[in-house]
RNA sequence: AGUCCCCUAGCUCAGCUGGUUAGAGCGCUACCUUGACACGGUAGAGGUCAGCGGUUCGAGUCCGCUGGGGACUACCA
């Protein structure tokens, strides 16, 4: 039998007991069954280092609506958790840690330092856990993965060595994208462009055996001391006699020859006159390879100056070498002019920290044979991106891509199964080799880790078991959808498309999400700078999780998500609303769902067969919606309908018989049984929005099902469509609406009662308000509604939804304030009429316009016009 | 520099393949402690849909230009 809610909703009381118990009951946790369509979401894995911020409340929230309602949809729906290494994030932050203790990473040495790491990453690991779970999110504990746990390892070595066989995984020297902070190579998409206020240095360069001078243009005057040559274009006349001669290298005083190349210099930019620094630009790298230009490496791996850059320089941090550079080129008088220069300057995402051109041996992904099946996956819609709109960024980026450098010189991550023997062979393999394959001699293994992100682009098929054929990966794999951020696009969906083609020969989703970022409500990114950063955990303490949740997904359309404390408020609001609501409906509810037995519909009145009809069309919009990733659009759908239909109307219109006001016995039975119905429909079309108050309430109805999370996800039924239901019920609120208007215009309180006449386009409309004027009577506070009898003179009259309404107010002066504002309803509908008149008069749009909009403005026109006569009578 | 997106009520945003009277949340005003709810109810004010031009019977919606804002990619020394 039913129970009673608590008076108050108090989230806190119930959302922690009801995770327990649905984790307890196995809910998150699919069968392994081929036979049952199944339904897999794989989570993007969080860094271990920390805390969820609102932006992953945000994305697991997503998945987590997504998940619930494909389970209750009935597929065998797995949803995937885990966490990743996340390589230099974490080192960095277990450095940090060890500094505490005065000690370096060095000072541990590599065993020792990831033993750290290791024990840091236990103590931590488990709040990834609890956070998501004081979200809400239905995932499979059971079956948590770790990018370095030893499954995934493997298919990691597997994928590496696959590759290097396949001649896809080379290595080699080439110029890379060093962090002199985090001292190792990074990818191109870590590095991150920041505007500078930078300044460009112009610098004479005298010409051997002459008195002539170029001036060269730079914005890192302290590469200069690598300096192996100058450049000019071939055609550029003011230059073309320089050309083979050598200039002299101020400071350094070296001759450096000066070469004609086309491509790196352009005549009109500048003097025309580029230096060319080998090791520590990318352009004159290739320019130097061209040339045959020396290298001279003046920066170290630290970032500070080496002995080749002259003993006034070497050790000097290179941000102090441009000063000194600066302050002797002055001295010297080759500084011609110093200008402002505003540019991007590359920097290490994590850190911050400038990036330093720099030339050295890595490891590399040939990206190419798998960035083209991974294009032709989007282009042939094998995969979709939504919004759609990314799907040209991905393209963008996908078809100018450079190879990937994938080798990091860090101790935390997958140390890389190469293998080096003292006689200059390497060999790779999945399992440790102890000599060498080709000369058996001893080999140590590399000591370079690998790119977080080449594990990460596995995880939807190495976390399901991957490369062993497990019932896990034949039952789940492909999964279905992805939802993510797009800020990681590249990193990390790109590549996961790369891998999952190249390696299971099938799309690892077929669909992709990608949520914007959350921001503050004037649309500015969360920074604790600003103050303006939203703890999730905080607002789940404050509102609860449905709150919060439900907050995310109204503002989820596809762009970024603003969201504010008033917002948040807004939506807890209609939590409590909920709450309240079905208290209400809990007092007059006296079966349970268990025994309800189905609804006699023939014996239903209009107020139920209209509300059902709406709940019918709201179940069809949400799970449409959903289907399209529109959160926004699905939960507001079900906002709308609860509280403005269900709650304002349904349930004021159902009270009268409830109460025992009104109706027969068998009325209050039949609007006692609806009233469960649109509940526990509404509650389960909710739930995955709002997992903990639509269980909390669900409970109470008595169901078949033992948790709401196993029931039926409410799915449209034709039969429940009533249009006659909606029209008449439309036409209730809108002469209630009407009446409650006019009567606070003219200065009568709620209760003051009048008497309304009102009549009908035909009769069965008229029979209607006959039998269901009792309706009018409650919401409106009328004393008699009358269909046949004609209104006095001082009424007021109006025609709505094509009712002729008059309601009688006693004799009262009316005031000049009233009388323009019937002037001005007067006009506003002259206005509209008269240009329906000259629309319908227009043969072009009678002709080419669709018929029912032609009808439309047909049946408006008449609208007005009797709408017009009538509102007349008022002046 | 290239690509893309945005500009709709005071604020934050919806408005799908062009079609009746342009919507929501918050905020604002007035009234109401009515038996689920004041995290409430009722009613209301508030918009030349950035500007200009075009296509069309018809444009917030499609096309072009201008102005303003943003994102991504690349980067000229």
């Amino acid at each position: 039998m039913k129970e009673e809610l608590a008076t108050r909703y108090d989230p806190s009381t119930f959302e922690q007991r009801l995770y327990a118990s649905w984790e307890a009951a196995g809910y998150f946790t699919p069968v392994v069954d081929r036979e049952r369509p199944k339904f897999t979401i794989v989570i993007p894995p969080p860094n271990v280092t920390g805390r969820l911020h609102i932006g992953h409340a945000l994305v697991n929230t997503l998945q987590d609506i997504i998940v619930r309602w494909k389970r209750m949809s009935g597929y065998n729906t797995l949803w995937l958790p885990g966490t990743d290494h996340a390589g230099i994030a974490t080192q960095m932050v277990v450095e940090k840690q060890i500094a505490k203790e005065g000690l370096t990473r060095f000072d541990l040495g590599r065993e020792k330092f990831v033993e750290r790491i290791w024990q840091w990453k236990e103590q931590h690991s488990s709040e990834i856990k609890d956070q998501l779970t004081r979200l809400g999110a239905s995932c499979d504990w059971t079956r948590e993965r770790f990018t370095l746990d030893e499954g995934l390892s493997r298919a990691v070595r597997y994928v590496f060595v696959k590759l290097y066989e396949d001649g896809l995984i080379y290595r080699g020297i080439a110029m890379v994208n060093w962090c002199p902070r985090c001292l190792t190579a990074i990818s191109d998409v870590e590095v991150e462009f920041r505007e500078r206020n930078g300044k460009l240095y112009h610098i004479d360069y005298p010409i051997a055996d002459t008195d002539r001078r170029v001036t060269i243009a730079t914005t890192r005057p302290e590469t200069m001391l690598g300096d192996t040559g100058v450049a000019v274009h071939p055609d550029d006349e003011r230059y073309k006699d320089l050309i083979g001669r050598n200039a002299i290298l101020p400071i350094a005083n070296r001759p450096i020859p000066i070469v004609a190349d086309a491509i790196l210099v352009d005549p009109e930019f500048g003097t025309g006159v580029v230096k060319v620094t080998p090791s520590h630009d990318k352009n004159d790298y290739e320019t130097g390879k061209r040339h045959n230009l020396p290298q001279l490496q003046v920066i170290a791996e630290d970032g500070r100056m080496t002995a080749a850059a002259g003993k006034d320089f070497e050790g000097l941090d290179r941000s102090d070498a441009r000063k000194r550079v600066v302050d002797l080129l002055t001295e010297q008088g080759y500084l011609v002019k110093v200008e402002d220069h505003p540019h991007n300057v590359g920097v290490h995402g994590k850190c911050d920290t400038d990036i330093e051109p720099m030339v050295s041996l890595q490891w590399f992904v040939k990206i190419e044979p798998l960035a083209k099946p991974a294009i032709e996956a989007v282009r042939s819609g094998a995969i979709t991106i939504t919004p759609e709109t990314w799907e040209s960024t991905y393209f963008n980026w996908m078809e100018n891509i450079h190879d990937w450098t994938i080798s990091r010189q860090l101790w935390w991550g997958h140390r890389i199964p190469a293998f080096h023997c003292t006689n200059g062979h390497t060999s790779v393999s999945v399992d440790d080799l102890v000599t060498c394959p080709e000369c058996q001699a001893p080999v140590t293994q590399e000591t370079d880790v690998l790119d977080t992100w080449f594990s990460s682009g596995l995880w939807p098929f190495s976390t399901l078991g991957w490369p062993d054929p497990t019932p896990d990966f034949e039952t789940f794999y492909p999964t279905d959808t992805l939802i993510t951020g797009f800020d990681i696009l590249f990193f990390w969906v790109a590549r996961m498309i790369m891998m999952g083609l190249r390696f299971t020969g099938q799309p690892p989703f077929t669909r992709v999400f990608l949520n914007g970022l959350v921001r503050d409500e004037q649309g500015r990114k969360m920074s604790k700078t600003i103050g303006n950063v939203i703890d999730p955990l905080d607002v789940v303490n404050e509102v609860g999780a449905d709150a919060l949740r439900f907050t995310l997904a109204v503002a989820t359309s596809g762009r970024d998500i603003p969201l504010g404390k008033s917002r948040i408020a807004g939506y807890s609001a209609f939590v409590n609303k909920i709450w309240n609501a079905s208290r209400f409906a809990l007092m007059h509810i006296d079966t349970d769902l268990k025994h309800a037995g189905p609804i006699d519909r023939d014996r239903l009145r209009t107020v139920e067969r209209w509300i059902l009809s709406r709940l019918n069309a709201v179940t069809a919009e949400v799970n449409e919606q959903l289907s399209v990733f529109r959160f926004d659009e699905a939960a507001s759908a079900c906002y709308q309908f609860f509280w403005h239909e269900f709650c304002d109307w349904y349930i004021e219109m159902a009270k009268p018989v409830l109460l025992g006001r009104h109706g027969s016995d068998n009325d209050r039975k039949l609007a006692k049984r609806v009233l469960l119905e649109v509940l526990d429909r509404s509650l389960r079309l909710l739930h995955p929005f709002m997992p903990f108050v639509t269980e909390e309430i669900w409970q109470k109805l008595g169901g078949v099902e033992p948790s709401i999370m196993i029931a039926p996800y409410p799915i449209a039924e034709d039969v429940l469509e009533d249009p006659e239901a909606e029209r008449l019920a439309d036409a209730v609120k809108a002469i209630i609406t009407t009446i409650r208007n006019v009567r606070a215009e003219r200065g009568f309180t709620p209760k003051d009662r009048f008497r309304l006449t009102l009549r009908g386009n035909d009769d069965r409309d008229t029979n209607f308000f006959r039998e269901n004027a009792y309706l009018l009577m409650e919401l409106a506070r009328l004393t008699e509604v009358s269909t046949d009898g004609t209104a006095p003179d001082h009424a007021h009259h109006d025609v709505v939804e094509g009712f002729r309404l008059a309601i009688e107010f006693p004799e009262k002066e009316v005031s000049q304030e009233q009388l323009d504002r019937v002037r001005r309803e007067i006009e506003k509908s002259e206005k509209e009429l008269a240009s329906l008149d000259a629309k319908l008069a227009n043969e072009q749009f009678t002709g080419n316009a669709p018929p029912q909009i032609v009808a439309g403005a047909r049946a408006r026109q008449s609208e007005l016009r009797s709408r017009l006569e009538t509102l007349r009578k008022n002046q």
